[in-house]
DNA sequence: GATTACATGTAACATGTTACATGATTAC
DNA sequence: GTAATCATGTAACATGTTACATGTAATC
C-alpha cells in the first residue's frame, strides 16, 4: 500500500510519465535532469512513488523480462491524466529555499572572515555550475537538438529564465559580498555606516502598492 | 537519546543559542524570524533539537517552574561554542530550492494557460511578502531599532542583500512571464521563434572562464 | 468567569535519504 | 574474461511535520 495521499513529488513523476512510459530508472533521469534544480529528490524515491501511482491506478506497471532480471515499465492511465490536470488547476504550495550558506552568513559573527569568504566561494561555484547547465540547455535549443513533450521552447524558456537568473544573482551576490568583506574597515562605526548605506539601496517593497489578498 | 549526529538544523539552533540563552519557544521565534526564508523548520523540531544539544553537552537545560508548568531554559556550553566554531570552519553542503511553481511551469503543457497565469500570480504574491519583510528589516536598521548579537548591520546586509534580490527577481520573473504568456501568438512557429530569441538573451556561462575545481 | 492568545511540550506518522545487493552491458 | 558502468530494486533509518494535549496570561 502506498503510505498516504499524493504529494508534489507524486505529481511531478506523474507529469514525467505523461510525457511517455518509462521505467523508474528512466523516470529518475528525467527528474534529475529537468527538475533537479527546483525539485531535487533521491533516486530511490522514484521507485516508491511509481508504486503509489500504481496503487492509485494513475499508472500501470508492466513487468518486462530482460534475461533473469525484471524491469517494470510504467504507463500513465486516463485516470492519471485527469488527476494530473486537476492538480495543475490547484494553487502551488511550496516555495522553499534551503540555503545553508546563508545560515553561515547569519552566524558569521562567530566565525573568522576567512570562513565567511569560503562560504561565498562555494556558493559561487555551485551557481556557476548551474549557469553552465543553463548554457548547455540554451545551446541545445539553438542547435535544434531538444525536442520532447515538455520541451516546447515557449514553455521551457519560462523555466530557464528563472533558473539562469537565479544562478546569475547568486554569482553576483557572492562576488560583491566577497569584495565587501575584503574591504571591511577596521573601524566598526565606518563599517556600520557603509552597511547601512548598502541596505538602503536594496530592493524594497514599493510603498504605494498594497499586497493583494 | 538524540537520534544521530548533528545536522545543519542542529547547528542553526546552536547558533541561535550562542546569541544568548532561551527556551525552545523563544528559539523557535528567532528561527522563524531570522532564518524562515533560508532554513525553514517546524516549531516542534526545535524541541527535539535542543534535546540533542543537551545530550551532546553543547547546551544545558535548566528547568524553571512557572506555576505548575515547567519551562526549560537552554544555555550554550563552552563545548558547544567550540563545536559551533568548528562547524563554521567546514564547507556548506546544502543549496536546495524547492519551488513547486516551477514544477507546474514544467508541466504546463498539460494545463490551461489560465492555470499557468495563476502560478505566476501566486509566486508574485509570495515574493512580494518577502520583499515587504525585507523592507521592514531595513526600516528597523534605519531607525536604529535593531540590535542583537547576530544583528550587526555589516553582516546582516549580506543576508538581506541575497533575500531581497531573490524576492525582486521572483517578482520580475512572474511579471514578465505573465506578460509573455498573455502575448503568446496563436501561430506556434512564431511562438517558438520568440522563445528562442528570449532564450538567447538569458544569463549564460561566460565561455572564457572555466569553472575552478 | 469565559474566551482568546501565548507558551510548552509529545507522539504518531509521512517523507525522503543512505547504504546495500545484485543482474546486465560495455570497454578493455 | 575482467573491470567498470549501467540498470533495478529494497530495507533501514533519519529528518521533519501535523495533530494533539494542556497550562498560563491577557482581554472583555
Amino acid at each position: 500500500m502506498a503510505r498516504q495521499g499524493a504529494t508534489t513529488t507524486t505529481f511531478a513523476i506523474l507529469g514525467l510519465l505523461a510525457a511517455g512510459p518509462g521505467s523508474p530508472y528512466e523516470l529518475n533521469q528525467r527528474l534529475q535532469l529537468s527538475c533537479g534544480y527546483f525539485w531535487p529528490r533521491a533516486r530511490s524515491q522514484v521507485f516508491t512513488e511509481v508504486k503509489r501511482l500504481a496503487s492509485l491506478e494513475w499508472a500501470t506497471g508492466a513487468v518486462l523480462l530482460n534475461g533473469r532480471r525484471a524491469r517494470t515499465e510504467y504507463t500513465i492511465t486516463d485516470l492519471g491524466m485527469r488527476a494530473l490536470q486537476r492538480w495543475l488547476h490547484t494553487t502551488p504550495a511550496i516555495f522553499d529555499l534551503e540555503f545553508e550558506h546563508l545560515v553561515r552568513v547569519y552566524l558569521a559573527g562567530f566565525a573568522s572572515p576567512a570562513d565567511l569568504l569560503g562560504v561565498f566561494d562555494d556558493a559561487e561555484q555551485r551557481a556557476a555550475a548551474m549557469l553552465a547547465l543553463a548554457d548547455q540547455v540554451i545551446d541545445g535549443y539553438e542547435h535544434g537538438q531538444i525536442d520532447g513533450p515538455h520541451d516546447e521552447p515557449h514553455l521551457r524558456v519560462l523555466l530557464v529564465d528563472y533558473l539562469a537568473n537565479l544562478a546569475q544573482l547568486t554569482v553576483d551576490w557572492a562576488q560583491r559580498s566577497r569584495a565587501d568583506v575584503r574591504s571591511w574597515d577596521p573601524d566598526l562605526s565606518v563599517r556600520r555606516d557603509h552597511a547601512l548605506a548598502r541596505l538602503s539601496h536594496l530592493p524594497r517593497k514599493p510603498s504605494g502598492e498594497p499586497i493583494e489578498q
